[in-house]
DNA sequence: TTTT
DNA sequence: TTTT
């Protein structure tokens, strides 16, 4: 379809230390839930209320893995940057259920966090040095599947590297 | 949780047309099935393959049904911002089940139509004088729950009045 | 224009105190500079790069603008959600000059907290009764001009009553 | 600055033909006019109006160029998703000026045709496959500084190629 | 002028 | 200068 956006933007607390699984080929997937709330103060009672989302978001770049990984743990505040998927899948007694996340992957998927967690530990982009549009902290923006051959007009682009941190859209990774 | 943010942007098409439905005292629910559709090229094949996604968009908002009463049909194509919420329920056999579905309720959502159907028919708005941020096409900003007191300090902040919530536009404010 | 959208969201700290001026009709207006920077490894030296961008905010909403008053300050990590505004404007020789902003007025206008400054404060809403769509920190969703007339259609939309502006949010709503 | 976001969505029509440029060494820069505008009805008068407000949108990215270039024209509606960014230049008598302006480069920049136009004229993308999240149309991702090197680990990821599609941060582009 |  |  021409014309098509699919965006989601958080920005929430992490429920739980990440979950990294890994693709039979090696690659990294990781999990979080993520809560976001927003709170009023009741009409008829005049107290305060407060509802809690909670999300689940699936990340399979590489290079936003390995800040999840390093950096991302229990509480952490988190800009998420990615796109809605319904997954379809069969409960144990065959029937069809479906599940909704956020799937940070390809191009306009972000990741930064947002409190001082994690940071100083080094650079978490171990030898590689990717391009980072968030900043000195623990950021990282997935845009897509950046080769690291330096002689590419662009690869020259500092950052580059990366190669990796996303996943082929058209693969058949089993979550 | 202080600071969080729950937002998805969606542009894509309507599937088919939206069911309106009503609560016990009135007010109007209407439920939209939207597609949005990535494509790329298959790095094997060659060949071009696409992927769509389907989202289901819930607007609780008064005048937003209205217009999606009036306007919005089957193969419309829409800018969407709302929220995520994922709602638990029960299936026929009482297991607990959850739908995601994008929200239009409150602040911060809006529907606009992007392709020029549904248009010249009148003032959608009947007697009434929402605002429009989307300018003369059928739009509509879900500015939620507004006061209907006159007295409430934010109605006194000019505009008022739905028909003028951009009141300050054409105010000469000096600055 | 049918189907038009202007937004903008940006998350980054306030470089000086705000300032707050008032029309002469006593609307408060809260000007902010917030600065957002990128940073990256420069391909060529493999050190660490920086740039900062700076952004001017206009806050037209009186919610907003209590909220920038008594908590936002100086270093203050902010999440706004606002839309560009060109302004003309003549220097003292008389020639055009423009100016760019990014306008809090209306819907689709937030302004949350993303620290813990400024929390803890008491009620910042005084004796008013805004909406929050951001949580139990200083939040607060600009959501224009709403009607004071309880006979708009729209004011008719439960909530009502900025207090309850995600009135729906508690209500039980079979669906 | 850890955790910064900087980031504009547009949906409006192209004010006119879109003007290309090149650098010296030979990379595209397109420069855009985009209108959005809001309309309402005012609160006194109860006639409608309308604001127009006119964005300057300059693409660094050339695989968004060559969109730009093969189908943008006057009248287009696009969805654009950039980063704001001032520029600083000196007027004929040297005083200091400032105009910013969308950026679409890099990472998270996006440009999208959201009307039929333009379309079926085959494979803009000439022997390349680019990624594409914007469907069948004429639709770009701007997902960095792709290398156009196959023998990358992620060039291998479909769409690939499109090699160098987004200038560098830290080129000196006159312009 | 912020922040890391 | 667009669009409705």
């Amino acid at each position: 379809m021409a014309g098509s956006v699919n965006k989601v933007i958080l920005i929430g607390n992490v429920g739980a230390d990440p979950e990294i699984r890994r693709t039979q080929d090696g690659r990294p997937i990781a999990n979080l839930r993520i809560a976001t709330s927003e709170s009023w103060r009741d009409r008829n009672s005049g107290e305060r209320r407060e509802k809690t989302e909670w999300h689940t978001v699936v990340v399979f770049n590489e290079g936003l893995c390995k800040v999840v990984e390093q950096y991302v743990k229990k509480g952490a505040k988190l800009y998420i940057e990615g796109a809605l998927q319904t997954r379809k899948w069969q409960d144990q007694t065959g029937n069809d259920r479906y599940s909704t996340e956020i799937v940070l992957q390809g191009f306009n998927s972000t990741l930064t966090m947002l409190d001082g967690r994690g940071e100083g530990g080094g650079d978490r982009r171990g030898g590689s040095d990717f391009g980072s549009s968030g900043g000195g902290g623990p950021s990282y923006d997935d845009y897509g599947s950046q080769p690291s051959s330096s002689s590419s007009p662009s690869s020259s682009r500092g950052g580059s590297g990366s190669g990796s941190f996303s996943r082929d859209m058209d693969d058949d990774i089993p979550f």
